[in-house]
DNA sequence: TCTTAATATACCTTTACACGTATATGCTCT
DNA sequence: AGAGCATATACGTGTAAAGGTATATTAAGA
């Protein structure tokens, strides 16, 4: 076994997007996720393997069943990873609005105010 | 040659996040670039290829050289991507507070407001 | 205890991708 | 035009990861 260096390594596997997706509406089986996404249940047990053990979800037992459910912190990884590329681009929307205002100036048209 | 599907086969990369990260904070040459990460330039070259074909990044020649800037809109799609996911945490962090305050209301100690 | 259901794992094969090395392209200056 | 710098591409190679099929594990119910 190999452990994962990032999480993206586990984010570029569109099977495991897909499974993701659906559990961030709420916990499901296998076999709901297997029916869901119509793929083999192989294939759904060892994606589940891998977000596991980087700490995308968690299991619990019902009875035969085991159930899936999400856990915050790797997305959150994500999202913090994008936050310097966040500022860039609002830097850029702000810079293009800079523009517009200059350009406007000679018609003195108002402009809404900044989003945030 | 063979278009990407998603994004994230793009950031999936340790070399072409690190190339990202340079460029959020200003435009660079190849050269710049190659010294700064310590990386050999076909590497480089190759990697600004892809990121470029992907439209994370654009660039303008300047002599022999050639400036590569940042795009925004790949990363905007992750970032949009990770929407759900976020409702789904804060709604994590909502019910632990719920359960805080219940938890609290014996003592009747007051909470600070949610965030958002 | 035997059978069935639900899930996990093992093994094999294929494929795609990143790297290194070598070489090509293109611009500049003398 | 030729030399030298900056960047791009071509080719060969190793590796890791995903899929398919078969099988193992564990729990439940008769």
């Amino acid at each position: 076994m190999k452990r994962v260096e990032s999480v993206f390594e586990i984010i570029v596997e569109p099977n495991r997007r897909a499974i993701l997706n659906l559990l961030v509406s709420s916990q499901q089986s296998v076999g709901e996720i297997e029916r869901q996404l119509r793929m083999p249940q192989p294939t759904v047990s060892k994606h589940l393997r891998v977000l596991r053990e980087a700490g995308f979800v968690e299991s619990t037992v019902d009875a035969q069943r085991r159930l899936y459910r999400l856990k915050p912190k790797p997305l959150q990884e994500v999202d913090a990873w994008l936050a310097p590329f966040r500022r860039f681009w609002s830097a850029q929307v702000d810079a293009l609005e800079r523009h517009l205002d200059r350009m406007d100036q000679s018609t003195l048209k108002k402009r809404k105010t900044r989003r945030r």
